[in-house]
DNA sequence: ATGGCAGGCGCAGCCTGA
């Protein structure tokens, strides 16, 4: 089984390119971020003729999510019960009895902004959503775009970005009590090059020189560790004609 | 230190992203 999750930043603009992904990565579960299409606009169709079914939660201008899937998607849970957010981040469903959670977690914007604040209690909203999901789904994938790295291996200058936004001690404290539910970052389970990146500004050649950001994360559950072979960020897609600022991450497990 | 690029909205230029 191999599941993959990817910042499309727009599916509108990028429709063409994830239908083209998908042919070539033909991945039982794909997680979108940034679809920016409100529900009525969500391309199923198409989607359907490359083989994929959808689950999607999108709003206007900003945010949205889906997953496309090979096979059918149950017990479809949109953003996180019991914590009030008008904003499209969450989408989770069961999938050949692995439970998905796709979230596109929010940027935060800068420390002592309200954005940030408001990441903060998102991230522990999901944390007590996600530690209740794994206790009665001990299969489980939590994967989408963190806006967070892990620690200085995931930033490109660790001493120009330190405490800048997705680099701060504060939200590592958080992607680390995600971790400490009983997740593991599948990347790390496996021999990465140097340098391994997610994200890419657009701005300054920031691809080409490699200046980028791991920040699109695939964590699994202790009861999926043993079964994960691979995990790989999709770094040439990076390259496409009119990219996504995001790379794709692809884990692939034996199930 | 700042802005640079891209997308949405909507038709100029601002907001947001990361």
């Amino acid at each position: 089984m191999q599941l993959a999750t990817w910042n499309v930043n727009s599916l509108a603009v990028r429709l063409p390119q994830v239908i083209d992904w998908l042919l070539a990565h033909p991945v039982d579960v794909l997680a979108l971020q940034e679809t920016k299409l409100t529900d009525d606009k969500f391309p199923h169709a198409a989607l359907a003729e490359a083989g994929y079914r959808a689950q999607w939660y999108g709003q206007k201008t900003y945010n949205g999510v889906a997953l496309l899937t090979r096979s059918e998607a149950t017990d479809v849970v949109r953003n996180i019960p019991g914590f009030d957010d008008e904003l499209a981040r969450v989408i989770t469903a069961t999938v050949d009895g692995v439970r998905v959670i796709g979230a596109y977690m929010p940027n935060g914007q800068a420390p002592g902004t309200d954005k940030f604040d408001y990441k903060m209690h998102w991230l522990k909203a999901l944390r007590d959503w996600v530690r209740e999901e794994l206790a009665t789904h001990p299969k489980l994938v939590l994967m989408g775009d963190y806006n967070i790295t892990f620690d200085d291996a995931d930033v490109w200058d660790p001493v120009l970005l330190k405490d800048t936004i997705h680099c701060t001690e504060e939200e590592r404290y958080h992607l680390r009590a995600l971790v400490a539910l009983g997740l593991a970052d599948a990347h790390r389970l496996f021999p990465q090059p140097e340098k391994s990146y997610s994200w890419w500004d657009y701005r300054d050649f920031a691809f080409r020189r490699n200046r980028g950001l791991r920040i699109d994360h695939i964590l699994i559950s202790e009861a999926l560790k043993p079964l994960a072979r691979r995990c790989v960020i999709d770094k040439p897609t990076r390259k496409n004609e009119r990219p996504s600022d995001h790379a794709p991450v692809i884990v692939e497990l034996d199930l």
